[in-house]
DNA sequence: TATAAAATTTACCAAACAGTCAATATTTTA
DNA sequence: TAAAATATTGACTGTTTGGTAAATTTTATA
């Protein structure tokens, strides 16, 4: 068991280096996958040496899953934001919005979550059919109220939550693509002309027709 | 040099276990990955040797390579068939349908691809900012003048493609998370309304408003 | 500042893995 | 059907990699 997992209290050394461990685990896990990493990339990248790194963590899957726990609650957090007593379209809008901004300032942990769902979600599978389905299914819930009163354009709400994960996620886990087809490198302009499109894309959706 | 490489004619046994080779490898790699993958996995698969294996092809990148350069002209042929002369929403629509149609039927290639880019397409980078940019500008000109002629309401071309990937992918690529939220198993049926959903969210946001 | 606790490193091990080679078996063809 | 070409295999090699153990250094504490 890894030094800080027993019960005695952490002290600063431990904060400091298992800080440093995560951060570089996530640049060598989002980059090249789990089976594509290796603990040396890690410690190199942490300047740490590799048994230093087992010090802190029992194992090349411990440091992955304190990762993917770490992860979930930030990823969850701007779909659970989405309210039934706020402006539909605006709700919707506001949460592609959050998604694409994660996107753009969180594009590691995005692809962190594609390569574990890509390999099936061994590590994730409970978490995805646990907690994820219920707010999924929470929301659902909201916007099939708000279909109902007409408030919106009728649509099946968790294939419109699906297009929302896609659309938004695109832009950090194919990003190389993205960066390839549009022939500028190194920044972030198309960035705007995204949430521009999106915007226009979910309003056009879901605002009642006027008759 | 694997033995099929040389300019000697090409065996009826060569040409089976090729086939053979590939498909399984197909089945490993696009579920674990480049690395993830072993000879003996795609061996297996294969019900051949290892070193059978390696007596068709040279080593594990030229089988990963070969399965990449065979995909790619199915992958972008959808996105060819795309005319300047059709009905503008409609020809959206079908590469829509047809993107989608190729998740649903070939998953594992979509995975394959979808693990080549998010790993920074060490092995693509050239076809992404060769071919592909150049048939995605092509596009992108087409439906420019569709806007200009006011066919379709005005939107960012590349952007609009960008979308279609995203969402069509999607239902391959994360499949996993698809089936756990939708909370069943072991069938496509979701598909179905995957495809009204999408065909609702870019007809809504082409079709040209009436004034 | 002496001692105990925590942190780090050097030198390993065993398993997994890509790839080789020589011997053998099978298929083709003359 | 015999010789030649092709296909297959078992046994192997060197390397990478996850992980360990024991010794050493650094830090905290009494």
């Amino acid at each position: 068991m890894a030094r800080s997992d027993t019960t005695k209290k952490v002290t600063r050394i431990q904060r400091e280096k298992i800080n440093v461990i995560l951060e570089a685990a996530l640049e060598v896990f989002s980059n090249h996958g789990f089976r594509g990493a290796t603990i040396d990339m890690i410690a190199k990248n942490a300047n740490l040496s590799k048994p230093n790194i087992l010090y802190y963590f029992d194992s090349k899957d411990d440091i992955h899953s304190a990762l993917l726990s770490k992860l979930l609650e930030k990823w969850l957090e701007p779909l659970k934001v989405i309210s039934p007593t706020g402006d539909p379209v605006e709700e919707i809008c506001s949460y592609v919005e959050n998604k694409l901004d994660m996107a753009r300032m969180f594009p590691r942990e995005s692809r962190l979550f594609a390569n574990e769902i890509l390999q099936g979600a061994p590590r994730m599978l409970k978490i995805l059919s646990g907690p994820l389905k219920e707010l999924a299914d929470q929301k659902a819930e909201i916007i099939n109220s708000w279909v109902k009163a007409g408030k919106i354009e009728p649509i099946n709400p968790y294939h419109l939550i699906f297009s929302i994960w896609a659309t938004t996620q695109h832009y950090a886990d194919f990003d190389v693509q993205i960066h390839a087809v549009l022939g500028h490198k190194h920044n972030d302009s198309h960035f705007n002309d995204a949430r521009t499109y999106l915007r226009l894309l979910f309003t056009r959706l879901l605002e009642p027709k006027v008759k």
